[in-house]
DNA sequence: CGCATCCTCCGGTTGC
DNA sequence: TGCAACCGGAGGATG
């Protein structure tokens, strides 16, 4: 499942692939036809399939970037430019392809629902086992609230202390630490795998409520969230749950973590525990993490 | 109106 | 072998 740097590695990877390619055609998968047809906006959001096609066959990619874990094409056509914005959700992935035989995982093939043709013959190819991603063509990023509402890139220097503030804010300071370093509008791009390694580093325990958290222990924390998707973008990402660059290519970080999916303290070996906060499994060491 | 609490979207994977 | 339960980002509906 893509965080903030499997994203990272993503956007690097597309960028020389598509910075200045022209989409000759874009052809959108039966079963997402089928899915619109059933009133359901799967994948392709807030427009349909054929509107999605029509408004961005013949545009010109200026560039990719990354915003959270969302990523940004920005699209020009007559003078204009426009945001193609995407999420890999849970199981996205794209191809850098001539064709879709090239992608080996017959999973991904199978569920190969948006093929962008280039002018260099080339076929970019969003892939999305279980339909969790998304798709939205926007004239500006404005026009979609939820990304306006984003906090700060978490390696932006005014991140620290919009995460400070927000945790104060009452909506926020009762709940459990890891849901809230997990919510986007406090600090954005941590999802389970870095706030667990995160909160294992720190030896802060996930379930502990935000307001019972000294000041350094939340500024340490925010810190070591900040090391540790750092030290995963440089390692290429985690590859769990397939995560690949658009080239095939698995990172390395899963190697390094320490706390997400151990039955074991690495530090101390005893037992691993898990709890269920804000929905998600959460590891962590009982002895190590007070 | 702001906030909290579900609900929804899926299929590979896991477990019975 | 077959089948049902399970899992999860994040927007959106509901209370």
């Amino acid at each position: 499942m893509p965080e903030l740097p499997e994203v990272e590695g993503v956007v690097r990877s597309l960028q020389p692939a598509v910075t200045g390619r022209t989409i000759e055609c874009v052809t959108i998968s039966p079963m997402i036809y089928t899915s619109h047809e059933a009133g359901k906006q799967s994948i392709i959001k807030g427009l349909q399939p054929d509107e999605f096609v029509e408004a961005v066959t013949g545009m010109t990619i200026q560039d990719v970037t990354r915003r959270s874990k969302y990523i940004y094409f920005t699209l020009e056509y007559a003078g204009a430019t426009y945001k193609l914005v995407n999420h890999l959700g849970m199981s996205g992935a794209f191809f850098d392809v001539h064709d879709v035989s090239e992608i080996l995982e017959e999973k991904f093939r199978k569920h190969a629902h948006v093929t962008f043709t280039l002018d260099n013959g080339k076929k970019l190819i969003y892939s999305d086992i279980r339909r969790f991603g998304e798709m939205r063509f926007l004239r500006k990023i404005e026009d979609h609230p939820p990304l306006m509402a984003l906090a700060p890139e978490p390696f932006d220097s005014i991140a620290k202390d919009h995460f400070l503030t927000y945790c104060a804010l009452p909506k926020y300071s009762k709940k459990e630490i890891k849901a809230v370093v997990m919510d986007s509008h406090v600090l954005c791009g941590c999802g389970n795998i870095y706030a667990t390694e995160a909160l294992f580093r720190t030896k802060i325990n996930p379930g502990r409520i935000t307001s019972r958290l000294s000041r350094a222990e939340k500024e340490q924390l925010f810190d070591e969230i900040v090391a540790v998707l750092s030290e995963s973008i440089a390692y290429g990402g985690s590859s769990i749950s397939d995560y690949r660059n658009i080239n095939g290519e698995a990172g390395g970080m899963q190697g390094r973590l320490q706390m997400y999916g151990m039955n074991i303290c690495p530090m101390c070996h005893t037992n691993s525990e898990q709890k269920i906060i804000a929905g998600r499994n959460s590891y962590y060491c009982p002895n190590c993490q007070k």
